[in-house]
DNA sequence: GCGACAG
DNA sequence: ATCTTGTCGC
């Protein structure tokens, strides 16, 4: 397994290749969630990745791969864990998406190299950074209706690294940043339109779900089918 | 030294 | 992350 120190040094040489300019097809006809679920009582871990329909959110396609959780989870270090199930996953699809949006940050990390950062330079592909939580940077004055937003600031040197997105008016914010490939303005755009009804974007809800329906899946193929007579 | 810390 | 259901509070 990639040593701590090791991971950190690739994240230094790869941020270098992170694109934060829109270079995505137009018009977008195809957009993915991705979401990883943890077994609570194995270290398996299953990846899933959903291709919707951009403008009607139809389910297009679906692929999924379950395996051992490979890397500890360490905040900043957080593409190590998830990123083989994603993966795999990924290249089980039969529809390539004209862009991603990944469950957690990308630019809004502290060494400017998330899950989506390292999700899009890995597949040369146009990728969104959206996570639940803040990993790092502050923001203030976020005001209540949905669409408002408040940039997210690097402490270090007062960077802007993302933005809280409101998506739901008076709910919990979301945070958006550059993966690769998709500017900060239009990514805030994108998961905007895509939480439709929810905090979250539909290409992250769908995504939990066959995640959490393909380690289900998996677990019960493990065991051995009952003795039929 | 202490707190904060994507999932 | 894991927890899946009614309950409490604004």
């Amino acid at each position: 397994m990639i040593t701590e120190a090791a991971a950190i040094a690739l994240q230094e040489t790869l941020r270098a290749q992170v694109i934060t300019t829109d270079e995505l097809p137009s018009p977008i006809r195809t957009i993915a969630g991705t979401d990883v679920e943890y077994d609570k009582s194995s270290n398996l871990i299953a990846g899933s990745v959903v291709v919707l329909d951009y403008n009607t959110l139809e389910v297009l396609d679906v692929a999924s791969h379950c395996m051992e959780v490979s890397f500890p989870y360490i905040p900043g270090l957080f593409s190590f864990r998830e990123m083989p199930p994603l993966l795999e996953a990924y290249h089980k699809l039969k529809i390539q998406p004209d862009l991603i949006i990944c469950d957690g940050q990308g630019l809004a990390h502290q060494r400017r190299f998330g899950l989506a950062c390292h999700f899009g330079v890995t597949l040369d592909k146009p990728v969104i950074g959206c996570g639940k939580t803040r990993l790092c940077g502050h923001y203030e004055q976020l005001a209540e209706p949905r669409g408002s937003i408040a940039p997210l600031i690097a402490e270090e040197d007062q960077a802007l690294i993302g933005n809280a997105l409101r998506t739901q008016p008076g709910i919990n914010p979301v945070f958006v940043s550059c993966g690769h490939k998709v500017s900060l303005a239009t990514a805030t755009d994108i998961v905007l339109k895509m939480a439709t009804q929810y905090r979250l974007p539909e290409t992250t809800r769908l995504a939990d779900h066959y995640a959490r329906l393909a380690l289900l899946e998996y677990k019960d193929g493990l065991n051995p089918p009952p003795a039929s007579e």
